[in-house]
DNA sequence: ACAGTAAATTAGACCAGGCTAAAGATATTA
DNA sequence: TAATATCTTTAGCCTGGTCTAATTTACTGT
């Protein structure tokens, strides 16, 4: 059965928590979430019943294999979009988090590794390389010249002078 | 006062039977949004409470100056992630559709503004022109050949394979 | 070992946003 | 113009997700 967005985030902070510190209570949730910790127990109910987290009232928290194959993928969509942001849209970090962190819970799988290969193609090819200039939009990285302009822009330019 | 997602659909939808039919009737946002009729009724009254859409009981639906102002500024958004998913990621129209549909509630403007310069951006520079290459992700359209590598990509392998 | 504190849970409420069924208003057409 | 069909609205219900306040459990230091 489908998760909702919230308890995706629930599931997600879990995973986050237990990556550094092997255990998680409601409280670091609660605080990651920025949530009441009764909202953090409903929501532990549910994944509890969903079998995707190990949780006895009182007891400590831990994913069960299931929950930890599906937060890990979530984590890894997280992942994908705050790089695409930051990388690719020069976006800051705390805005490229609070993104990835919406469109997560909604971007089907098939377009998230298009995102992937994108990111990929453009690490790979020694054009894709880019850089955003202040009042200008982005520019290649390669041959930037002291106006800001990527050696294409400056042929470009240069072509449509003489004609 | 900010508007939810959901409400945010239903003016993108009245916004866009006004573009083709000047006067909106109930139906037709039902239908556009697969929510039964009474669902159209709710929203509406809350859209008539903010100022952003006239409607008297039984009469017809259309945006108020604010209303249309509001739409067109999310319409616009969708546009912006839609074409980004087709030009860019090389996604079908029909999920391209949807996800724009989605993200843009999420998305802030400041954001989206990054997501135009961007496609003005690869629509500018010659080197920027890519494709999907079926099994080998995005190529650079510029030069490439029968194994559907770019110049740039055939040159590093070349060198790769020299040292 | 136990009193005091911190954390977790329960209970109960609220809101948004959807639904169905029934009633009311409007259009159509014989 | 009366009957019928089609919209629209109302009323009432449900679910998911949040909250606060009160209670219960567990931990910690002396």
């Amino acid at each position: 059965m489908e998760l909702s967005s919230s308890l995706e985030d629930y599931l997600e902070a879990i995973y986050n928590v237990i990556k550094v510190k092997t255990a998680a209570r409601a409280t670091d949730i609660a605080k990651k979430l920025n949530v009441a910790n009764s909202s953090v127990t409903n929501a532990l109910q549910i994944l509890v019943k969903r079998g995707l987290v190990n949780h006895a009232p009182y007891d400590i928290i831990t994913l069960t294999p299931e929950g930890r194959k599906t937060a890990k993928q979530i984590a890894w969509k997280h992942e994908v979009f705050r790089d695409f942001f930051i990388t690719v849209l020069a976006i800051d970090s705390d805005t490229a988090n609070k993104c990835a962190c919406s469109i997560e819970h909604i971007i089907p799988d098939e377009v998230v590794e298009r995102f992937i290969q994108y990111l990929d193609f453009e690490r790979q090819c020694e054009y894709g390389g880019k850089r955003w200039v202040e009042g200008s939009g982005f520019k290649r990285n390669a041959g930037i010249n002291e106006n800001g302009q990527c050696e294409v822009c400056k042929e470009k330019q240069g072509k449509d002078a003489r004609s």
